[in-house]
RNA sequence: GCCCGGAUGGUGGAAUGGUAGACACGAAGGACUUAAAAUCCUUUGGCUUUACGGCUGUGCGGGUUCAAGUCCCGCUUCGGGUACCA
C-alpha cells in the first residue's frame, strides 16, 4: 500500500469532526492549558505560506501538551473588523458584512486543510453582535471607572463624585487629563452639564479634545500605534495634526502597571524591552520657573537636574499655551507668524525638515538657582504633549539645544570638567561637575541626587515621574466598527443601559461620510436612543475587538457576562500566545491594559493575559528572475546574461523549479510572452533569485492549498516547521520540500510492503531502544523550547536509522508515532489505527525516555594534539581519567604525533575529548 | 541617532566552550526500469595529494583558554523596532 496522504487526510479531519475530537471543556480533573494563536484579519487574498508558520507551532505545543494529559484550549476566530474592507466597500458598494463573510469562510477552508486541532465550537468574529456586546459593555464600564493612582486602582466614578461632594478635589489622587482644583460647594453649585465635563477629566473612557492623528486619506483618526514616520501604517497615507473632540481611554494612568507587569511574563527581551521604550518611564524633576517682571511662573520637566546652571535659555512648544502668555508686544507679529507656518505643516514634514527654527518670545526667565535671567524662546523641537511642553535648555549637553544655541548664537555653558563643547555637545553622563555652584566637584550621578534633594527642599520644584505613553485615541470615523453605547442629551455623553446592549451597527445608504462632514453613522436612520437623543456617529478602533477575546474564549457563548467565573478562574490566563512582533505596541499593551482594568473590578482573576510569548518570524517569499534582452521578446539565461544588455523581471516561481524555467508553462502564463524565445544554457533556462518580501507583485507567493494537494498536509506542517527556527524570519522555497516529504513515505515503509501490514511483535534489540529513547528525549526538549526544525531533524534520524535496521517492531514504531502525531497528526492516526488501536491518537500518552537505554558501553576518544584531533579512540565508557590518559599516552599513534616531545599538559574530560599539548 | 536581532558550504540550516557543517535541498556518479517517475546506494566546504594524508575554514581585527562558531573588546555589514520624549 501507497501513502496515499489525500486519502488519509481527509478521512482524518472527517472523522476528527465527527468524534469532535477537539472539543474542549472544563474538567476539574485535569490541569488546564490555554494556547492561542493571534487571531487573523480575514483580508480578501487568503492565506500563504507564511500565515500559518505560528498556527502550526501552536497547534503541536497544543497536541504535546494533550498527550501530556493536560486539558487544552485552543480556540480560534476573526478579528473582523477593519479597513479593508470598509475601503473595498467605499469602491465597489459590496456591504463589508458580505466580503468579511466570504473572506472567513475562504480562510476557513484552508485552515481545515492543514489539520489544526481548534475547538471550533468555540469560534469569535469580532464583528458579531454577541461578542461586540461585551466590547461595548467593557467600554461602559471604563467610561463608570477613574484611575486612583494612590491605590494604583480603577474605582467607580460614584465614589469620586461623593468625594467631590464632600470635600471637592482636596485628596484626591485620580489620573486625569488636567489637574483641577474646586471646593465642594463650588462642584454642587455647578450645573449638571459642567458636572459631566468635570468627570469627563477623570473617566477611564473619556471624551476630550485632544491633538490627534488625522488622517486626510482614510477620513478618520487614528492611534499613535496607527501611526508611523508621519503617515499611516495602513496604506501609507499622510496624517496631520488636528484637534478634535475623540474618546479617549486612559491607558496612561496604567502605565506603571503596564512596566511592572513585564517583570512578570515570559517574553521575549526584546519584545519586553519594545514595550518599556514604549511606555517610556522617566524619571526628573519638574521645576518652576518665575518670569522676569511679571508675577507669572510655569514649570518645566527635567531629568538632569544637576545640569540647572547650564540653563542658557528656555524653549516652549508652539502649541503650547504659555506662549501667549509670554510673548511680548514687541515680538507679537514674529512669534504668531512662527506659530502659524508650524500649524500649517503636517508631523511628516517636521520630522523629514530637521533644519532649526525658533522665534524669541521677549519674555526672560529667573534661574531659580542661581537667579541668572534667560531668554525664553519658541520651537517646534519641543513638544507640546511630552512633560509640560516647556523646557529649560542645556546647549552644553544636549545636542538638540546644542543645534538651536549654535543656531542662534546663544551662550554655552560646560558643566562637566575637562569636556569640549566647542564643536558638539557631550551628552555622557559621567564626570565631574564645575560651574555649578554648590554641586562642584561632585560626579554626576551624584549631582543629579542633590540636585533633585535641593529643589525639592528649597520648594523649586519637586520630583515627577513622567510617561511617554500616551492614551489611547477611541473614535474612528468609520462605519466598520463597534459602534459606541453611547448618545448625547445637551452635548454631554452619556451611556446606554446595559440592558440595551448590543447596540447594533445600523445599515446605511453608502459607506463615506455625510455631506456635512459627518461620519458614515451620520446617514443611519433613526440613529437615537429610546428617547430620541443622537447616538455617537464614530465607531471603535480595531484593537477594541482585540483587546480581551482570549477571554470570551473562555465562555464564548455567555449572554450573561463577558466571561464566567466558573470559567474563567478554571481556565484563568493565556499560557502561551503566539504571534507576529508587529503587535509588540498596539495589542499587545492595549489588551494588557484592558485585562488590568477588568482585573480591577474583580471581574477576572489574573492581571496579566499572557503568561509566555513566542514570536514567530516572518517568511519571506523567494523570488525568481529572468531577462529580456532589451527591445526583443527573448530570454536569457542567468549565467549568459552579462553578453547581453538585459532588463531583470519577476516571473512566477510557481512555474520555475530549482531555479530552471518551464519554458511552455512561461509561455502561457502571460500573453506577451507566448511567442518568447530564449538563449539556454546546458539546454536549461536557469533563473536568477532574491530573498524578498512575500507578495503578489513579486510573484513569489505560494500557497498552502497547493502545496496540501501536491504533497498533503502533514508534509506542509513538517516543513513549515523545517525551513528554520521559529522566532527567526527565512525565505520559503518549495524545492526543500521533497525531503519532509521522502521522510514521510520512508516512514510509511517500516509499516507497509506492498499490500501487507509488516508490523510485527518482536522484542526490540538494545540498538532499537537506544535509537527510540534517544529520539523521545529530543523530541520532548525540542518541543519544551520551541526548536521544532531540530525535531523534524531528529524524526528523520530516527526514521533512516530503523530503516537501516529494517526495524517493524510494534513496540518501537507505536511510541514513535505518539512522538510524531503532534507534528504529523493525519499519517499518526492512520498508522496509530493500524496498530490496532481504536482510540485517536490524540489521547495516547506521550513517551517518556528511559535513560537505562541511552547508557553507552564505550567512548570513541577524539584524541587532539594542541586542539587539533588527529585520531579517534574507543575506550571503555567507565574507564577513569587516569586510565584514560595513560592509554591515550601509550597508543603508538600518540607516539607518532608527539614525535619524540614530552607532551607539556594532558587534558582529559571524560566521555569527551583528549587534549595533549606539546 | 538610540535600542534589539543576525552574519556558518551552491541553498535552508545544526552544533550544554570539547571531532564545525547534523538533518535536508541541490549537484555528480551508480543500481533498478524498454523508458520515465518512484525507490535504493555512493560522493559532495575550499585548496592539495594517485593514495594515506596535509593545509585551510563559521563577516573583519584583537584577546581570554589546553581548546572559541560559541566568552570578552573593537569594527564591518544586513535586518527589525523607535525617535526632536528634555
Amino acid at each position: 500500500m501507497e501513502y496515499n496522504f489525500s486519502e488519509i487526510e481527509q478521512k482524518w479531519q472527517a472523522n476528527w469532526k465527527k468524534n469532535n475530537t477537539y472539543k474542549t471543556e472544563i474538567d476539574q480533573n485535569k490541569p488546564k492549558f490555554y494556547v492561542l494563536d493571534m487571531f487573523p484579519y480575514p483580508s480578501g487574498a487568503g492565506l500563504h505560506v507564511g500565515h500559518p508558520l505560528g498556527y502550526i507551532a501552536s497547534d503541536i505545543f497544543s497536541r504535546y501538551k494533550r498527550l501530556k494529559g493536560f486539558n487544552v484550549l485552543h480556540p480560534m476566530g476573526y478579528d473582523a473588523y477593519g479597513l479593508p474592507a470598509e475601503q473595498y466597500a467605499i469602491q465597489t458598494g459590496q456591504h463589508p458584512a458580505v466580503t468579511t463573510k466570504k473572506n472567513i469562510a475562504r480562510y476557513r477552508e484552508q485552515l481545515d486543510k492543514i489539520g489544526f486541532c481548534y475547538d471550533w465550537s468555540r469560534e469569535i468574529r469580532t464583528c458579531e453582535p454577541d461578542y461586540y456586546k461585551w466590547t461595548q459593555w467593557a467600554f461602559i464600564q471604563m467610561f463608570n471607572h477613574y484611575f486612583d493612582t494612590k491605590l494604583q486602582k480603577a474605582q467607580p466614578i460614584a465614589s469620586l463624585i461623593k468625594a467631590f461632594e464632600t470635600s471637592g478635589t482636596a485628596g484626591i489622587e485620580a489620573s486625569c487629563t488636567e489637574e483641577m482644583t474646586f471646593t465642594a460647594g463650588e462642584w454642587k453649585s455647578k450645573v449638571e452639564k459642567d458636572q459631566q465635563e468635570v468627570l469627563l477629566n477623570y473617566r477611564i473612557a473619556y471624551l476630550a479634545d485632544l491633538k490627534v492623528n488625522w488622517c486626510p486619506a482614510l477620513g478618520t483618526v487614528l492611534a499613535n500605534d496607527e501611526v508611523s514616520e508621519g503617515v499611516s501604517v495602513r496604506g501609507g497615507h499622510t496624517v496631520e495634526q488636528r484637534v478634535m473632540r475623540q474618546w479617549s481611554l486612559r491607558v496612561s494612568a496604567y502605565a506603571q502597571r503596564l512596566l511592572d507587569g513585564l517583570g512578570t511574563v515570559e517574553w521575549t527581551e526584546s519584545l519586553k524591552e519594545t514595550q518599556k521604550n514604549w511606555i517610556g518611564r522617566s524619571e526628573g524633576a519638574e521645576m518652576t520657573f518665575n518670569i522676569k517682571g511679571q508675577d507669572f511662573n510655569f514649570e518645566v520637566f527635567t531629568t538632569r537636574a544637576d545640569t540647572i546652571y547650564g540653563v542658557t535659555f528656555m524653549v516652549l512648544a508652539p502649541e503650547s499655551e504659555l506662549v501667549k502668555q509670554l510673548t511680548t508686544a514687541e515680538q507679537a507679529t514674529e512669534v504668531e507668524n512662527y506659530v502659524a507656518a508650524t500649524k500649517k505643516r503636517t508631523e511628516r514634514e517636521r520630522i523629514a525638515d530637521r533644519r532649526v527654527s525658533g522665534v524669541f518670545s521677549g519674555s526672560y526667565a529667573i534661574n531659580p538657582v542661581s537667579g541668572t535671567e534667560i531668554p525664553i524662546w519658541i520651537s517646534d523641537y519641543v513638544l507640546a504633549g511630552y512633560g509640560t511642553g516647556a523646557i529649560m535648555a542645556v546647549p552644553a549637553h544636549d545636542s538638540r539645544d546644542y543645534a538651536f544655541a549654535k543656531h542662534f548664537s546663544l551662550p554655552i555653558i560646560p558643566l562637566i570638567e575637562g569636556c569640549d563643547v566647542s564643536e558638539e555637545s557631550l551628552d555622557a553622563k559621567e564626570g565631574i561637575m564645575m560651574n555649578s555652584g554648590f554641586l562642584n566637584g561632585l560626579t554626576v550621578k551624584e549631582a543629579i541626587a542633590k540636585a533633585k534633594e535641593y529643589i525639592s527642599e528649597k520648594g523649586i520644584g519637586r520630583v515627577k515621574v513622567n510617561f511617554r505613553l500616551r492614551d489611547a485615541i477611541f473614535s474612528r470615523q468609520r462605519y466598520w466598527g463597534e459602534p459606541f453605547p453611547v448618545y448625547y442629551k445637551d452635548d454631554m455623553p452619556y451611556m446606554l443601559d446595559e440592558s440595551r446592549l448590543p447596540l447594533e451597527l445600523p445599515e446605511i445608504d453608502k459607506f463615506l461620510p455625510t455631506e456635512k462632514g459627518e461620519p458614515p453613522l451620520g446617514r443611519a436612520k433613526n440613529w437615537t436612543n429610546e428617547e430620541g437623543f443622537p447616538l455617537e456617529f464614530c465607531t471603535m478602533p480595531g484593537f477594541a475587538g482585540s483587546s480581551a477575546y482570549y477571554l470570551r474564549y473562555m465562555d464564548p457563548k455567555n449572554d450573561k457576562a463577558l466571561v464566567s467565573t466558573e470559567a474563567n478562574q478554571y481556565w484563568r490566563n493565556v499560557d502561551l500566545y503566539i504571534g507576529g512582533t508587529e503587535h509588540a505596541t498596539g495589542h499587545l499593551v492595549y489588551s494588557r491594559f484592558w485585562n488590568k482594568f477588568l482585573f480591577d473590578l474583580e471581574l477576572i482573576c489574573e492581571d496579566e493575559p499572557f503568561k509566555k510569548l513566542v514570536n514567530q518570524g516572518m517568511i519571506q517569499g523567494r523570488s525568481n528572475f529572468v531577462y529580456r534582452i532589451k527591445d526583443s521578446n527573448t530570454f536569457v539565461s542567468l549565467n549568459l546574461k552579462d553578453q547581453y544588455e538585459t532588463t531583470q523581471l519577476h516571473v512566477d516561481v510557481n512555474i520555475v523549479s530549482n531555479d530552471v524555467l518551464d519554458i511552455d508553462k512561461f509561455k502561457n502564463w502571460l500573453p506577451d510572452y507566448a511567442n518568447a524565445e530564449f538563449i539556454l544554457e546546458d539546454g536549461k533556462y536557469v533563473c536568477g533569485w532574491a530573498v524578498e518580501k512575500m507578495s503578489k507583485s513579486m510573484y513569489n507567493v505560494v500557497n498552502p492549498d497547493d502545496i496540501v494537494v501536491r504533497y498533503g498536509a502533514d508534509t506542509l506542517r513538517l516543513y513549515e516547521m523545517f525551513l528554520g527556527p521559529l522566532e527567526q524570519s527565512k525565505p520559503w522555497d518549495t524545492n526543500g520540500i521533497d525531503g519532509v516529504h521522502r521522510f514521510l513515505k520512508r516512514l510509511w515503509t517500516l509499516f507497509y510492503k506492498e499490500e501487507n501490514f509488516i508490523v510485527t511483535d518482536e522484542v526490540p534489540s538494545a540498538e532499537e531502544l537506544k535509537i527510540l529513547h534517544k529520539t523521545i528525549k529530543k523530541i520532548t526538549f525540542d518541543i519544551e523550547n520551541f526548536s521544532y526544525n531540530t525535531s523534524v531533524s531528529a524524526f528523520m534520524i530516527c526514521v533512516n536509522e530503523l530503516f537501516a535496521l529494517k526495524c517493524y517492531k510494534k513496540a518501537i514504531l507505536e511510541p514513535l508515532v505518539i512522538l510524531l502525531a503532534p507534528f504529523a497528526p493525519h499519517i499518526s492516526e492512520e498508522l496509530y489505527q493500524a496498530l490496532g488501536n481504536n482510540e485517536s491518537v490524540c489521547d495516547a500518552t506521550f513517551p517518556i525516555c528511559n535513560e537505562e537505554y541511552l547508557k553507552e558501553t564505550s567512548v570513541k576518544y577524539p584524541i587532539s594534539f594542541n586542539g587539533k584531533v588527529r585520531f579517534m579512540l574507543e575506550l571503555p565508557a567507565d574507564m577513569s581519567k587516569e586510565e584514560v590518559e595513560k592509554t591515550a599516552l601509550a597508543n603508538e599513534q600518540t607516539i607518532k604525533q608527539l614525535d619524540g616531545n614530552a607532551p607539556k599538559k594532558i587534558i582529559v574530560v571524560p566521555g569527551k575529548i583528549v587534549n595533549i599539548v606539546i
